[in-house]
DNA sequence: TATTTTTCTTTACGCGCGTAAATTTATTAT
DNA sequence: ATAATAAATTTACGCGCGTAAAGAAAAATA
């Protein structure tokens, strides 16, 4: 490492022995010049520590490398997981992901598109807070900005959808919960902050009419994202209020069910498969949490690493064709059932 | 809002009848310009929705507006819980955070610091690693800016640090198993990634030896992040072998607890206070997740609130001091004793 | 009203880099 | 070798804003 201070790329063109231009186009596309002048800026660069100024650079350029995320609530472990592996694909393809939480609110999801906007992003993945949402303000920026929405989708909004097929999953676990037992009663929220809800109770009713069996839905009341204190309450509300009209219990997501089962072991209710059991309870989602659950929850998997890696597909396709897609794509993947002690 | 399209600040300050400079002084700080003229520029604004490039302004300042949040493991509520409050109180100052994830890595903790040095960060609160981390770069990293340290401490670097009474903590939790049944045996990993289990161990061991009881340390195999994994097989391999010499575990974490009580649940061990009772289950962090075990766990709570507001408050101080402190400071909080089901 | 102080306008330069056009130099093909 | 092509250099301008200096205008004070 040299002593010497450089201070912008016309000093390091001048220690390098090129001319600026070039290096410019050496730091845009280091393929795009000679090998021998490639080499020559690369053995210069181990002899000091220069990088071109980022905010002259997107200054200047009309397409940035950033990529902005927007996750409706990262202290939710479904978020912070899913966002994990797609700002890990994002630097794989060489882009700057930029990971903003709304937090649950409705105003800061706007702010942060506003903040985006801002810094001019080769594009957006977006999973909107859903019913919440400002949606007229998100299509406004979809208007100005390349934007894939994942896990919940908003119709006709942003270039494509990529996310979980919320009735194949719960057909499946219906067909699995049935097969093995009592048919399942619907644990959800009355007013759900997550939008997948709605599909999903919509989804139980049709599995459960299509086999002729009597649907049940608990709807509990609550507001926010404490999803597990919610369940709990509204799992001792109904246990206590009898009714459940059977031993099965299907939550409408993971986090509900979390709460369910606290309820239940603090009410001496034994969940589980076994003739000892009072109760079965399953979900979806698979969260990182129903993991470790006593019992260990049985739910159905996102397939994380598909929606992940298909979401960051498709918005490099739209970055780098240049174009907007012609029409809207959705891709769903499905679920998958993960047996395990609760139901 | 006017059909105007305003493009600079220039055409901005033609259309609202304001030369450009004094533009300037407004958007830098409202208040700096008379009341009326504010008042005019304010009425612009609605009628149009012009917003400062944000590269020029970073271009040009010596100081940004950017707060880099650097956290180990973003997927661990725990972090992500005092980054969101972190985050919030950050926006409330007028400050812009960037929220960056090491993911448990090494380099990539590096790395987030490189690139946020890239922004010219007006400051940085960073959670290191910890025993994982290249803390002579670290190190460097802080000579260049304004560096704040919380969570885990390393020691002499940054400008000061702030976090959790890992001392006060444990031997509060010591006090009250002891007081309440058996002295507890510590249970931990080998090998922790977590740098606050060393002091934790330390100040298991001078409690202990403080009150004449005897020290039991189990210490289970394991690497990374998984603690829910790690501490579900170190309890299964440490029940099974009866190594509990007795009845009261104190785990390290609340992570290692969860696959703890998991562990003890599938083993038929009835974990609580009740005389019907084989086990009793505490430790440490009130860990989001902890509220909803079964049963709900005993920990000790960091004062999340409190740690998130000094450690805002030390970085804004600095920041806004312009100089870097004399003597580097360290703020700890009290841990709170939550009693709940567990112990 | 005259004077001082504050605030604003005008003018001008610089930040670090993208990028285009014209020219020179190096490489490859004939 | 010469011609054709590719790559690098020189020159020059622009991006959108910060900021400094000098003077004009407005407000506050005497």
């Amino acid at each position: 490492m040299d002593s010497t201070k450089i201070r912008n790329m016309e000093e390091f063109a001048a220690f390098s022995g090129v001319s600026r231009p070039t290096v410019s186009r050496f730091f845009h596309d280091p393929d795009s010049v000679r090998r021998v002048t490639r080499e020559k800026l690369e053995r210069a660069l181990e002899r000091c520590d220069y990088r071109p100024n980022i905010f002259a650079i997107n200054q200047n350029r009309k397409l940035t490398k950033n990529l902005g995320i927007v996750v409706p609530y990262l202290a939710d472990p479904f978020f912070a997981e899913i966002a994990r592996r797609i700002e890990t694909l994002i630097i794989a393809a060489g882009y700057r992901p930029i990971l903003l939480s709304s937090h649950g609110d409705t105003r800061l999801e706007i702010e942060n598109l506003d903040s985006l906007r801002a810094i001019k992003p080769a594009g957006v993945l977006l999973a909107p807070l859903g019913r919440s949402s400002d949606i007229s303000a998100i299509e406004k920026f979809c208007l100005d900005v390349p934007t894939v929405l994942f896990d919940s989708n908003i119709d006709g909004v942003g270039e494509a959808f990529v996310g979980h097929d919320n009735f194949q999953a719960t057909s499946v676990m219906i067909e699995y919960l049935t097969r093995t037992g009592e048919p399942p009663v619907f644990f959800e929220m009355r007013d759900p902050p997550n939008p997948n809800a709605g599909k999903r109770r919509k989804a139980y009713l049709e599995s459960m009419s299509k086999k002729e069996l009597d649907q049940q839905i608990i709807q509990i009341d609550g507001d926010g994202w404490q999803l597990e204190e919610i369940g709990y309450r509204g799992a001792v509300k109904a246990i206590k209020g009898k009714e459940l009209s059977r031993s099965t219990v299907f939550c409408s997501n993971d986090r509900l069910a979390i709460g369910f089962l606290t309820a239940a072991y603090e009410l001496g209710l034994k969940v589980g498969l076994g003739s000892d059991c009072d109760l079965r309870v399953a979900a979806h989602d698979n969260h990182p949490v129903s993991h470790f659950t006593c019992p260990r929850l049985t739910t159905i998997s996102h397939n994380f690493a598909a929606i992940a890696q298909k979401s960051v597909d498709t918005i490099m396709d739209l970055i780098e064709s240049g174009e907007r897609s012609q029409e809207r794509k959705t891709t769903l993947f499905d679920g998958e059932l993960i047996m395990r002690a609760s139901a």
